[in-house]
DNA sequence: CTCACCTGCTGAAACGATAAACTACCTTCT
DNA sequence: AGAAGGTAGTTTATCGTTTCAGCAGGTGAG
């Protein structure tokens, strides 16, 4: 990145002379011109690195421009250049830390670019959404990422329509638009033939809504790796949330029924799921986790490590979703019609405590009376 | 994943590269007005609804908006208005959820106000800091809302002098700039107060390192309400970091020595902290919380009320502050020598299980005690 | 000597939107 | 009838930057 045109903000600091007038209206380069005793075009050729000026024509300019702390317009550039170097991106939740991490990747990629990521929060509401991609369009970004509340074909669909590039993240769009999402469905997978292969085999898939994007996958994967071991069972629990308040409720509704036995593994369909079901088990009842059951959620945040009995998840690349996404925009900007892709991240397994060590201690009954839920 | 081609987007501000088809002209206001037959200056004052427009002239101008999809151009606006309308903020570290709902909460008021927060994450590193800084600057923006990781009044009075406002957010700054933080003397005064009345006297304070910011009026407010309790005694122990490991360390350490006994009560500099001590003493030893040890925590992040144990805690406003700090903002640029403010929220204590009662915790369900239920 | 071609610079025209100043045209008051 | 004023527009200058099209003056080739 060049910074020849970023003078250190100490420079500004010392140098300002007590006389000088608090520039209301900031330095142009007509000022620094006027300074250097040049015309406009030099220094633009100067700021711009081009080789037409002589060495003592571009110190002059340089001099004059540390003086006097110019720093260039960006709107002005832009402008005049028809576009911006900012990129746009719309997460669903930025509190939640699989989007801030994946706002976090944008940002660094952008930030190699030598641009700007504006982050839009559409907090799961499309008129918020809407007003993001108006905003983003007036900036002329060059392009969106967005992890779209609704019918994400639509909304990418109209941006394309202005020519704005979109790349959606999380889903797999149209084949009309690059995308880059992880397949849930071998997330799903994974954590679930994790516990078969710890020697578990009634199993439990507690999450929901099922109409959310992701959740679906997670459990066909799930059910999938259930179908390859026969002696192995999956019951279904559907939460109306993802929230911890919804775990806990799960996992004590799972206690109190007295019709079938405790599962001896549980796939939650995510982190914050398992947090609230770890609390239910340890606290309130003495289950023994891993020892009667062992747990593993989804998402891998932070807080899984850290949690009593430190979570098994499954983890997903959020920052490097978010850089490949920049990438990914890059590429299109350059060749709109040719460079469309699809990517899809595959999930890794982070096994914990919660999922390893002994088998269940007491002697396992038999499980053949515990019915598959499907829905 | 696609190959990594390290080749910039566009050379910051330097030419086109020779192939890139010039980014096809958007719709102008131009194009309006040839389609609707009528000057620039029309379309303009429709748009920005002005009265000298007939309606018939207003019904054509908007059909042909309509027809040509036309969208304004920001930096056109910005360029003529000679300041745009989004605002900067720079956070250290937007993974934490104190931070993103400070980012959250200036993002609401920003767009309350028609404009827009450009997200910054300085990462606790100043060259980064000093690169969003500069960012901005091109950008015009309105201000900077920054929660500096140097001396923030270096890096304020460099922005003053440049006539961009500052809002420095977490500490109290220099007379000359507006600021928006925590009373944190008063928040560890509150959190001692509330241990100090459920009976505890032998306490300690974990946190560190002393020279971060706010840690040490935490402190200083610990000692201020010991101090008010003649048979009350505080010690300090020092940690190198706020992390779950350090909590963790800190309580095996305190388990650990033979001296002297236990603390019955313990003051964490923040939540994070809390959280591995609690783990250590609940799964490593089996300490009783709140029965052997009361414990409080600060910052109130989500994490803390789905705890094992509910963990008691002092909430910081931080949605508030985000809020604040952009109104405080825009006062100032209003009026840049008559509105400044330096703006000191209250802390709030949230009391909650491993602080509260003398009974051991097991026996009862986990019960979210927050006394108010705003965020 | 002249033609062509460098070197190092300048002038002016965009880019899109806004606002001050100006022009017709129509009403109304004195 | 002529001055005054309102209505509905249009012209034009401007913001800061890049870039195309020159333009002197020097230099080497033919």
């Amino acid at each position: 990145m060049p910074d020849r045109t970023r003078r250190p903000l100490k420079d500004s600091m010392t140098a300002d002379p007590p006389g000088f007038p608090a520039a209301q209206r900031s330095v142009s380069i007509k000022d620094v011109a006027k300074r250097a005793g040049v015309s406009v075009t030099t220094v633009s050729n100067v700021l711009n690195s081009r080789d037409r000026v002589s060495s003592d024509t571009r110190e002059r300019v340089l001099a004059a421009i540390d003086q006097l702390g110019y720093v260039r317009n960006a709107a002005a550039w832009q402008l005049r250049a028809g576009r911006s170097r900012t990129i746009g991106l719309i997460v669903p939740d930025g509190a939640n830390p699989f989007y801030s991490a994946i706002a976090r990747g944008a940002e660094d990629a952008a930030v190699e670019y030598g641009g700007a990521v504006l982050v839009g929060n559409s907090n799961h509401s499309p008129e918020r959404e809407a007003h993001y991609i108006a905003l983003f369009e007036e900036q002329r970004v060059q392009g969106v990422l967005i992890a779209p509340v609704g019918d994400p074909d639509q909304r990418v669909e109209a941006l394309r329509r202005r020519g704005l590039p979109a790349v959606v993240i999380g889903r797999t769009a149209q084949p009309e638009s690059s995308s880059v999402s992880i397949d849930n469905v071998a997330g799903g997978y994974l954590a679930t033939r994790h516990l078969l292969e710890v020697g578990r085999r009634r199993l439990a898939f507690i999450g929901g809504p099922a109409s959310t994007p992701g959740i679906g996958d997670r459990l066909a994967g799930a059910l999938r790796a259930v179908a390859e071991q026969p002696d192995a069972t999956l019951e279904v629990l559907e939460t109306t949330d993802l929230g911890v308040a919804a775990g806990r409720a799960a996992a004590l509704a799972l206690l109190d029924r007295t019709d079938r036995p405790l599962p001896d593994g549980i796939f939650f369909a995510n982190d914050l799921l398992a947090t609230g079901a770890l609390q239910a088990f340890l606290l309130i009842r003495h289950v023994d986790v891993p020892g009667d059951v062992a747990m593993i959620g989804y998402d891998d945040i932070d807080f899984a490590q850290a949690a009593v009995v430190p979570l098994s998840s499954i983890r997903q690349p959020a920052a490097l979703i978010g850089r490949t996404a920049v990438e990914l925009l890059a590429r299109e900007a350059e060749a709109p019609d040719e460079n469309r892709r699809h990517i899809l991240f595959q999930p890794e397994l982070v096994a914990r405590e919660s999922s390893l060590g002994e088998a269940p201690s007491r002697t396992r009954p038999a499980s053949d009376t515990t019915p598959t839920t499907q829905h």
